[in-house]
DNA sequence: CATTTATAAATTTTT
DNA sequence: TTTATAAATG
């Protein structure tokens, strides 16, 4: 960073202003009410937002009244600080940046009241609002008759998509869970009893974020000034916004003087999550007068990868009118490789990625990409094997881990003393209380109660014993001295995740076959914790922005060290290596089998392969596994032999350069030749060990 | 009667 | 690896 107090501002601007296509110039000095800046993978667009912050600052703008909305927080962070580099001021802390629901969260607590929402209410995910449903679907008895009825996580599912769709009920079970149809009336009771018990609970779920932003942008309409707060709002990947959300931009732009979407609609990938490429084709009828930019030049890819990224993407039937061009040298054209199995593409994935490593790409630099998080199961062993360090990104689910969700329901009553599921949750830890009595002691509690009656629940646990089974009574004087110590402490969030885990220590000796691994594990949330001033804030932060993989959690030591990362496609969004390992390139895995139902469907999948190889900076390597392995269902050996992916036709893997791996091959026809005696069993074993 | 233990079945992508 | 159901146990 250059540090001269000299003639910073002309420096700093100096070097940006030139650093700029024309076309980036001009979505970052436009003037327009509305810009939607349509920028195809690669193409400068976090630079462009980046600078658009800055220009915004240098013209005056004051920070606060700038609104940056990213897909991840990460995301946000990144931009902003490469703003501040460009103004070489600190004044970019001050812009709002972060995810929707994480700028909900705040702007909720600072001007909920205004639509009649406490301050201090409690956020939860969706495997929260899922397991509320549970709750409720025991309460109705449902699930018990005779047809299978939906599970709690269809059950969150189905909820979500009908608010975000902002459809009726009816529709969207017909559209998107037609196998519920019969169940209608059921899931309708349990989400009419989830609606109430959250409000009476002061709790929000993710949508409920989403859903007050709204009314709070809408009420601003009838004189407060939620819509006023910002002059300049800032929106990325606009393509994976959902109806609400760009309600939400719409109404929060019309207090607002400038307002510059991003997005590229062949990078939609966010469908399932009820995002609409609507938003952004319909961006000038939003916004009328809207002016549109386009950025074309890719600053990221040679030209040989993005050949065949825009041949992959050509393919899709919805119009792209645009198209990528690069001035990048870099002649290596991809290479897609056929293995005969999942462990030959794991073997020729490590010889590949330490080829590199030797040709001075480090392992940080380098990235293995897939459709779903178990695609990478068998490499993790192989890469563990060899001795090659990585980080998973995506997929690691720290919080749905049933250790730690034991520890944030505790830390959870504590915040909020009328929290049924982690009443229940905690109840269920104590030796010999299990489902119903730990119903029978929430009654007693009162937990149910409204919120802020006397005493609370919490209270009534410390001051009247209540009763249980007698073979609980040992567990429930422990569990009393946890909660009595951290709420008589008062000393942060660090603190009480080490007084919780001191209870629960035991349980896990008693529940979990690895306890010590779990332990291990609650340390590392006291470590996380540390940085939280307190507890409320650590497990609303928590819940909205999780730790995104195992080297967040571990802390900054391991960041000295070089590691492979791997990563969901969907978790690899906005990032860029030098080398990109696509692996499972197989039709059933990329396009998922579960997402073949319908041509859209099968559209995103094509786009989730060209927001992959479009990772790519240098070289791009996809493979392919001839025979591969899933869950055996019934008598099945759970092998199959696949298809090279529908999206890369002859026509595209020409513009590969192909390879087949013939390793096993080999070893094939020395097995069949040799094996014949002891000897032969001996020389055979002595050709494996041979390089 | 409620809890624990055993057994079987199912498992995309994420704020 | 989790989650729903069935049998066994206290």
């Amino acid at each position: 960073m250059f540090e001269k107090p000299d003639g910073t501002d002309m420096m700093a601007r100096g070097s940006w202003v030139d650093g700029l296509n024309p076309a980036q110039m001009e979505a970052v000095t436009s003037e327009a009410a509305a810009t939607l800046v349509v920028a195809g993978a690669g193409t400068g667009k976090t630079l462009t937002l980046a600078c658009r912050v800055a220009y915004l600052i240098e013209r005056g703008v004051q920070p606060g009244r700038i609104l940056l909305l990213t897909f991840t927080r990460r995301a946000a962070r990144e931009m902003l600080d490469r703003a501040r580099r460009m103004t070489g001021e600190t004044r970019t802390e001050k812009v709002w940046g972060g995810t929707f629901h994480a700028v909900a969260n705040r702007l909720l607590r600072l001007h909920g009241r205004s639509i009649g929402l406490r301050p201090d209410f409690s956020v939860m995910d969706q495997a929260d609002a899922a397991d509320v449903m549970n709750l409720i679907r025991d309460d109705l008895g449902l699930g018990k008759g005779e047809r299978r009825f939906p599970r709690k996580d269809t059950l969150a599912a189905i909820y979500s998509r009908t608010v975000n769709t902002c459809v009726r009920l009816g529709e969207a079970v017909d559209r998107w869970f037609p196998w519920c149809r019969d169940e209608l009336h059921e899931i309708r009771s349990i989400f009419e009893s989830y609606t109430t018990r959250k409000r009476d609970h002061n709790v929000l779920d993710y949508d409920d974020l989403l859903l007050h932003w709204y009314a709070l942008a809408r009420s601003a309409h009838r004189g407060t000034a939620v819509a006023g707060l910002f002059d300049h709002i800032l929106v990325d990947e606009y393509q994976d916004t959902n109806a609400i959300q760009a309600e939400i931009v719409r109404h929060m732009g019309r207090g607002a003087t400038g307002l510059l979407a991003v997005g590229d609609d062949a990078q939609a990938i966010y469908s399932f999550r009820a995002a609409t490429v609507r938003n952004i084709l319909r961006f000038q009828t939003d916004f009328p007068g809207a002016r549109v930019v386009k950025l074309e030049q890719n600053y990221r890819s040679t030209p040989p990868i993005l050949a065949v990224s825009n041949a992959v993407i050509a393919l899709s039937r919805e119009r792209h009118e645009k198209t990528l061009w690069s001035e990048l040298p870099g002649r290596r054209r991809p290479e897609l490789l056929t293995c005969l199995d999942e462990a030959e593409q794991s073997g020729a994935l490590c010889r590949r990625v330490l080829d590199h490593r030797e040709e001075g790409v480090p392992l940080k630099r380098q990235a293995v990409l897939f459709r779903a998080a178990h695609h990478s199961d068998l490499l993790e062993v192989e890469l563990a094997r060899r001795n090659i360090p990585f980080v998973k990104y995506g997929g690691l689910k720290f919080l749905e881990a049933a250790h730690v969700k034991d520890v944030l329901a505790l830390l959870r009553i504590l915040e909020n003393p009328h929290d049924e599921v982690s009443w229940f949750r905690v109840l269920q830890l104590v030796e010999g209380i299990g489902p119903s009595a730990a119903r029978g002691l929430m009654e007693e509690l009162g937990v149910r109660t409204e919120l802020g009656s006397e005493p609370s629940p919490l209270r009534r646990l410390l001051d009247h014993t209540p009763e249980c089974p007698p073979a609980a009574e040992e567990g429930m004087a422990a569990l009393r001295g946890a909660v009595d110590d951290c709420l008589g402490s008062g000393s942060g969030a660090a603190a009480d995740v080490e007084r919780v885990s001191l209870f629960l220590q035991p349980q896990f000796l008693r529940r979990y076959r690895n306890p010590r691994e779990r332990v291990r594990d609650l340390e590392q949330l006291a470590l996380l914790a540390s940085g939280y001033p307190n507890r409320a804030r650590f497990i609303t932060e928590l819940t909205l922005d999780p730790p995104a993989s195992t080297g967040d959690l571990a802390g900054p030591p391991l960041l000295d060290e070089d590691f492979l990362i791997l990563s969901t496609i969907h978790s690899a969004k906005g990032l860029e290596w030098d080398v990109v390992h696509v692996i499972n390139a197989a039709d059933g895995m990329i396009p998922s089998d579960l997402a073949t139902r319908s041509p859209e469907e099968i559209e995103e999948e094509r786009r989730l392969l060209y927001v992959a190889m479009t990772r790519a900076r240098e070289m791009l390597h996809v493979y392919f596994p001839l025979r591969y392995y899933h869950r055996p269902r019934g008598l099945e050996d759970g092998h199959s032999y696949g298809q090279l992916t529908r999206f890369l036709p002859q026509s595209i893997q020409d513009l590969f350069d192909r390879a087949t791996e013939h390793l096993a091959a080999h070893a094939d026809g020395v097995l069949a030749t040799a094996v014949g005696s002891a000897t032969g069993v001996d020389e055979f074993l002595s050709t494996l060990w041979k390089e």
